[in-house]
Parts: C-alpha cells; structure tokens; sequence
DNA sequence: AAATCGTGGAT
DNA sequence: TATCCAAGATT
C-alpha cells in the first residue's frame, strides 16, 4: 500500500525531525513516570496535564510513596483534572505494584494491561516507552490518523470500527523504532492531522493519504453520533461558621467520586440531618457547569451557624474558609468557595 | 454494548 | 456562544 517507505518507516523518520522530544515525561524510561503521564492524559491535553504532573511527581516521586500514600492525598493533588476514578485507580495499581509485584512494574503489556487504570492503550505505551514492546496503541489521535490516512468512514467508537482500527493499528507495527513510532502516532495526531484543519503539506502521508486524495478531511473520522445532554439544577448548601466550611466526602462512585463537596440538597433538610441551625440563609447566584453529558445549574445558599462546630462526622470536614478550595474540590465547588471566602457576608 | 465519568483547549 | 473532543477505562 505505500509506495517507497512502509507506513512506519515515513512515520518514524517524521518523528525524529519533527515530533515533540522535550515534554517532561519524556527523556526516561522510567515506567513509574510513563504509567503516570500515560494515566493523566487520557482524555486530557498535554498544555492542561503538565502542572498536574509536576506537582504530583514532586509530592510522590516513586510508585511506592504513592502506595504509601492517603488517598485523600492523592485526591487532593488530581483535584481539577476530571475523571476521578483515575486517581483511585491509580492509587489502587501502586497498592498492587507494591504488594503483588515487589515494588516492580510487570514489563509486558498483557500484564500492565490487568491492573487498574490500565487499558489496551495505556498499557501497550507503557510497554513501548519504557520496555521497548511492540505493542499497539490505540486512542483518540491514532484512530483520526488512521482514519484519515486509509479513509475509514463510519464512528470509530463503534464496535466493528474499533476492531478493525485494532487489527489496523497492530498490522503497521515496526519491526524495530517502537519508541520513534508510537510517539509519532501521537505527535502526528495532535501536532498536524488535527481535528478541524489538519496541516496536510506538511504530512509525511501527504500523497498517499485516502481523505487527503478525495478532499474529506474534514468528514473523516466521522463523529461520534451524540444525543442533546440533559440539564440538572441542584442545591449546595455552603456551611459557616465564619471561619470554616463544611465539606463532605463523596462516594467513590458517581460525578466526583471521591471529592469534598459541600452538602447537596434542600437547606433545611441538609441542617436538620446534621444537627445544625443557621442563624440566616442566603442564596448565592447560580453556577453553570458543563459536563460532558449533563448541564449542571449549581444553587448556592451560604448559611452561617454558630460556632463552636463540632468535629462531625466521619467523611465530614471543618476546613478554613481560606485553604477549603484548594483541599480536593471539584472545580465548580472551588469556584463557589473562593466566592464566599472572598467575600464573606 | 452503551453509559458514565470532568475539565479545558480549540475553532 | 456552541460544539467537539482530548495519550480511554470501567461497568
């Protein structure tokens, strides 16, 4: 199918001129920090991911202080990055590391891909960037390529697309270079053949590329077919004493799992349930927030108590006013705190 | 197998 | 402003 160069020839040779080689998690094959890069961009970009990585790369530096770790600590530092099953993910696969693995991250792909957080993608990365595995990945900019490039039409997250971009994405696999080439399905993907104008010239497929030949660029890969998302309001009741924000844990399961939220739902229920009277009730304006499948209408009410406030319950925080949006908020909540923190009355 | 799970960049 | 979706995995 390609003229001269196989695919993965053309695409390495791209790479090592013109791919990205200075991110922070580059430079090592150090597996800890590649399974950590790996995990914080999953549906995420780089320029967002960066800060997260250092900072949580400064605060757990190897995978068995990160075992050793709260969760709540390690909430605490993905908090604003969405998608918190990964941290807990994350969190529970250094547990496993450590105790099923002696501290060692398994070196094979097949094996990375049966702890948690790990999927086929991630864990084939893992296995080329830090074990030199041939091993395919699979994610959003490799299927755009893909497509692109062998005009597939039809959504690619559908079933019989996905196979057939798998058995796709492992046919092309060099024989040697996996590091060049996999860092150059990426870079591709995210640098040139972009979602909305990919700069084709510049492309080492330019004069083989099937939606390129007939001008559908922009058709391909097809979207995903996406229904018209659901509004929800809901109430968040914060609580003060004038000093301190009450802040609950929320279950592992569900929007922000994991998190400190304030307590949800109709003020005077939320007060009785706790014991607690307010000395006034005001509502704060509305929030709006948008998920990736639902609008959220946040209702603040901020109610002030009297102090003393009592330790409460398990899952149940006292924070100061000051240090509460930055304890593991979800990033609305940290909004609506640094309202009333800077403005109180 | 389709739904669920966050937030921000890009256009 | 509205829309799409990003180095996907899990249930």
């Amino acid at each position: 199918m390609p003229k001269e160069q196989s695919f993965a020839q053309r695409l390495i040779a791209w790479q090592q001129v013109a791919g990205r080689h200075d991110l922070p998690w580059q430079g090592s094959r150090d597996p800890y920090r590649v399974w950590l890069s790996e995990i914080m961009l999953q549906q995420t970009q780089v320029t967002t991911v960066i800060p997260y990585y250092q900072r949580f790369l400064a605060s757990f530096p190897d995978v068995a202080v990160l075992a050793a770790a709260p969760i709540e600590r390690v909430v605490e530092h993905w908090a604003g990055l969405g998608y918190y099953a990964r941290a807990r993910n994350l969190h529970r696969c250094a547990q496993q590391i450590v105790a099923v693995h002696g501290g060692f991250f398994p070196k094979t792909a097949a094996e990375l891909a049966e702890l948690p957080g790990i999927g086929p993608s991630t864990a084939a990365a893992i296995a080329a960037f830090s074990f030199g595995e041939r091993a395919a990945i699979l994610d959003g900019n490799v299927k755009r390529v893909l497509c692109r490039v062998f005009g597939i039409s039809g959504f690619p997250g559908a079933t019989a697309i996905d196979r057939k971009l798998w058995q796709l994405a492992e046919a092309l696999l060099p024989e040697n270079g996996i590091e060049a080439y996999t860092q150059g399905l990426m870079d591709l993907g995210a640098t040139l053949c972009t979602r909305g104008t990919p700069h084709c010239p510049a492309c080492p497929f330019a004069d083989n590329c099937v939606a390129r030949r007939d001008g559908r660029q922009k058709e391909l890969p097809e979207p995903r077919p996406r229904a018209a998302i659901p509004e929800r309001t809901s109430t968040f009741v914060l609580i003060t004493d004038g000093t301190h924000l009450l802040l609950e844990r929320r279950p592992a399961s569900g929007i922000w799992g994991g998190l400190l939220v304030p307590p949800e739902g109709d003020p005077e229920t939320v007060l009785a349930a706790r014991g607690l009277t307010a000395v006034d009730c005001r509502k704060l304006p509305d929030l709006k927030h948008v998920f990736t499948h639902f609008r959220l209408t946040l209702q603040p009410v901020l109610c002030r108590v009297a102090p003393p406030t009592s330790v409460g319950e398990p899952g149940s925080e006292w924070l100061a006013l000051n240090k509460a949006a930055d304890a593991g908020v979800p990033t609305p909540i940290g909004k609506l705190i640094r309202l009333v923190a800077s403005a109180p009355d």
